[in-house]
DNA sequence: TTGTAGGCGTTATCAA
DNA sequence: TTGATAACGCCTACAA
């Protein structure tokens, strides 16, 4: 054969494109992409895959994603969008979902939407580069129920799945693709816990009412105590899902206290909608005296790390997180492969995690 | 002038390009991308630009980033390889570095490499992805020491920034440009405090030697004594930064304890490698019945969320997680835009956080 | 089983 | 100041 084949192009500083293997191997580089397909490998001759590969590898090629993104349509990224990562709910989800993307071989595009400049409009701005990117779809953690760009970016066609939360379109047919936790029964473990433990005021620290997951938990609560009989002792709203609203909020409720003997806080124990708002209400709690949960029975939400190690360890409610952001992903990617039969939303169970901050009511 | 110029192609649904815009006004592509870029805008009509402005608002247009990054080989994407997001330190480093990126309009795509299937596997093939999709540059946070694939990647011209971790090369030559903290000073700051409590017999828990802030960590530490004359009182290695590691090394240390009557337990202080090692001693010494500060003096290191709702409140280190993300994701742009003065390591300067967990050393 | 031709949406280099 | 033309690297018909 050739004894000299023709020194394949003096290489340039880049690597080299397919039209350079294909140059060095004599063959054509719709041939030479052929057999970089996985897909469409079986035409091609076996002595020639192998003397490909063998190019391929020696000359050092790597697919270029950029052209094959052009020229198929397809970037192979998506877009992510949460408030904010620093938030410890959010790192398992995101876990999640790239764990989930790249078993596909797709990237994530990440943005933190909560910005000192505010969130609404950093979120827009995202989406903005995001489909300058031309991701091939979203998912979408942000917290704020009413967004409009969302309605937007949806009509605007667009692939969606929500993850831990979802948006409330009058019709169902507006409503998104989301997998959230199951906030109903995550308040009723709770609450369910608690007066098998005799507590039967129980009051319930509540997060924002213009977040998804605020707004069902609260109703979560209600519904769980109702199946009881039982009367909410009170219901206090946190300004934020943070430790210093659950302080102020905790106090707020401490200041409200009925200095009944039997009672002396109002209630025996207190659900929060999260574990940051726990957290700043155990604060609160330390603060004025009352003890954990001797006193006074207290359980988070999210049983975010950590909570173990805190004094008395907080009991909460558990969220798969990471399952949350997995399970999310793989809808995105099933919708966009236009798989039929894939779910429309996926309901987590969240279970019950019993710690040492909840007690038998006192009696 | 043209009563009627033919419509403008019937639309697709896709978005419209620059020459759908370009024939809507009747002028050359080439027009249209110019008045599009900042950068050469000038050189359009006043008018004409407006127009196009105009024409592009009102079709939707948007610039397709995938055809650009094959025209001009820039992908406005650099890769992020971290160990996994999942640990709290991450989080404010990735935040960081996206403020920083998104400043310049370019994504991060990141990659966790601390997989099931073995972490330099991980690394290595989330580095031919990103390689493939044509990242400009990459951010390093992954801990291992040796790694070979890291030196390769170098050696290949790929731009690197490493990030709270430094490469041992044995010439200078191979010292990649780094971003870290100041951990000599980290171990000093709670020596000296420890030493100002009036401490003398001072451990160390240190973390594994093979990562970068492992050695430097433990390195420091004996300095810090050597420079008050002092001699260490013990030095446990951690099998990983883990709360059980932390556990099982100070149950070890515990075990060693000397039994005299002035020094039960060999030590009077202990400083850990980091937080999640201290928060694992600290669990081994309340089952061990070692009150934490009263017999012992415990301090950890990177200040990572919540440290101060445990109990006791732990004293550490604090580094400037935000800002070391930052700072290396700009050094990278300046890098890749071949700014000549750019620093090639950056050291950042932690603060030590005093809490409840150190306390005078017990007479 | 392999080759040919054209196009994906931009940018860059000349001309005009 | 604007237009024409040719890449950029890959993919997809269709033809051989």
């Amino acid at each position: 054969m050739a004894a000299a084949t023709p020194p394949p192009k003096p290489l340039r500083g880049n690597p080299p494109t397919l039209d350079d293997l294909a140059r060095a191997l004599g063959v054509h580089k719709s041939t030479v992409s052929r057999a970089m397909d996985p897909a469409r490998r079986h035409l091609i001759g076996a002595d020639l895959l192998q003397r490909v590969q063998a190019a391929a590898q020696q000359m050092g090629w790597r697919p270029n994603r950029a052209a094959a993104a052009l020229a198929t349509g397809r970037s192979r990224t998506v877009g992510v969008l949460l408030p904010d990562i620093t938030n410890p709910v959010f790192p398992p989800i995101l876990r999640g979902i790239e764990d989930a993307l790249d078993a596909e071989g797709c990237f994530a595009l990440l943005a933190n939407t909560a910005r000192r400049e505010g969130g609404v409009v950093a979120a827009q701005m995202a989406v903005e580069r995001m489909l300058a990117q031309r991701v091939e779809g979203f998912l979408i953690a942000t917290a704020v129920r009413d967004d409009a760009w969302l309605e937007g970016l949806h009509k605007s066609g667009a692939h969606i799945v929500l993850v831990n939360r979802t948006n409330d379109a009058p019709d169902s047919r507006g409503r998104l693709p989301a997998v959230i936790s199951d906030d109903m029964l995550g308040m009723r473990l709770a609450v369910d816990h608690l007066v098998g433990l005799g507590h039967t005021r129980i009051a319930n620290l509540a997060g924002p009412a213009d977040l998804s997951t605020g707004r069902a938990r609260r109703e979560g609560f209600l519904q769980a105590l109702a199946a009881h009989g039982l009367a909410p002792a009170a219901v206090v709203d946190g300004a934020a899902f943070s430790i210093e609203a659950g302080d102020a909020a905790m106090s707020e409720l401490l200041g409200r206290k009925t200095r009944s003997r039997r009672l002396p806080y109002g209630c025996t124990a207190v659900v929060a909608a999260n574990d940051l708002l726990a957290l700043g209400a155990l604060q609160a709690l330390q603060r004025a005296g009352v003890a954990v949960p001797q006193s006074l029975s207290l359980v988070g939400h999210n049983d975010m790390p950590l909570l173990a190690q805190i004094s008395p360890p907080l009991t909460s409610v558990r969220i798969q997180h990471y399952e949350m952001g997995f399970r999310a992903a793989r809808l995105l990617m099933e919708s966009l492969r236009g798989v039929p039969g894939s779910a429309s939303t996926v309901v987590l169970r969240p279970e019950l995690v019993v710690r040492g901050s909840t007690a038998e009511a006192p009696s």
